[in-house]
DNA sequence: GCATATCGAAACGGACCGTTCCGTTCAATA
DNA sequence: TATTGAACGGAACGGTCCGTTTCGATATGC
């Protein structure tokens, strides 16, 4: 008995090894899964069937249901290309128009998925968290780059700035909102950039 | 035979009526469990079960989970007093301030279930579309006073600031981050109201 | 060959949804 | 007051899903 190491590290190749087709096989399938119907139609035992791959193989990998939700949301690459447009109004339009061209093209549903999952798993609301911080510093850049240029008052705060225009794109798109025409959107970005007070 | 009028409508009133006691306590037992587990404690059994009442008593007069959450929702008082500071600033601080205070009593979990399903329930998106429509009206109200007493801007479109203040708050309530300073808000409303451009 | 690890298939217990049946209770009416 | 229809709670149902267990088959390293 004891066969196994002092450091109680498995060995690390004995037997059979994980089937990375089948690794992707069952993440393509959650990820279709969640694009066609969203939340509703993705279970492990619909996702196992589109795949070809039985439960035990996916819970032996995957914990349970929200983990393999979040590993499809991770795994979406961003394919944002950087801004900049040269004004920070023009990059604030950009954003908002290729968010919700991205969210439009399919990906919408996997993050308005991720987001009712967060709303009762604890380990959803967290990892929602970490990706809401992380935007907000990389949205927050925008501003820093146009504070640089002098186009903003110095005490302006990129992280608050970058917190309010993402509030607005995701509200949009929880709502199911986001037919958000060229017009209105550069009214609500002129409106957030020179504010609401008399001058 | 074909006893009823020919109208086809029912009699009014023969037998036992709606029981107000059993309405009471599964709209009762529904918001209790809503609040203390949120979505994920929110059963159909459940509800029955702490209600002392029959699953099919419950069906008789909800169609389905997703119409007993709205009703439960939909039930609760908004107990938001009138706002009226006397300027735009103490108004959206107060505004915040009292809605976060809600959220944190109890509420929040109820809000954020209805999200939650709105993501993947039709019916739940279009009663959450209604009551945003509805708050952006209300809210709007404050900034058209504004308006009225000369703070703001000519053009400002008070649709607009509604829906970016009630944005902030939402994404704050869902991604669970109610715990904002006082001079956290007040930062980032003087921000919102003054806009960031240099100016 | 033999031990180990993976795989898919099938089945399980448990929870829940939404429905059906049953016997009881309640209230309007004849 | 007796009758009648409607609402009630309890029990059970078929179905779906979660997460687990068991099984036989297959792939890999020693």
């Amino acid at each position: 008995m004891d066969r196994k190491p002092a450091d109680g590290k498995r060995r690390a190749s004995v037997g059979a090894r994980r089937s990375a087709d089948t690794e992707a096989a069952i993440l393509e399938a959650a990820e279709a899964l969640l694009r066609e119907g969203g939340l509703a139609s993705f279970s492990i035992e619909a996702v196992a069937r589109r795949a070809r791959a039985g439960k035990p193989t996916i819970y032996r990998w995957w914990p349970n249901k929200t983990r393999l939700l979040l590993d499809v949301y991770l795994r979406q690459k961003s394919s944002m290309e950087a801004i900049d447009t040269g004004s920070i109004e023009g990059d604030c339009l950009a954003l908002l128009e290729g968010l919700f061209a991205y969210w439009k093209s399919g990906s919408g549903q996997v993050f308005r998925s991720v987001f009712a999952e967060a709303q009762s798993d604890d380990t959803a609301a967290e990892a929602l968290r970490d990706y809401a911080a992380d935007r907000r510093a990389v949205t927050g850049q925008l501003f820093e780059r146009a504070k640089m240029r002098g186009e903003l008052s110095d005490n302006v705060d990129p992280a608050i700035a970058a917190e309010l225009i993402a509030a607005y794109a995701w509200s949009r798109l929880l709502t199911g909102r986001l037919d958000a025409l060229r017009q209105e959107l550069e009214a609500t970005v002129r409106q957030m950039l020179r504010g609401v007070l008399k001058r």
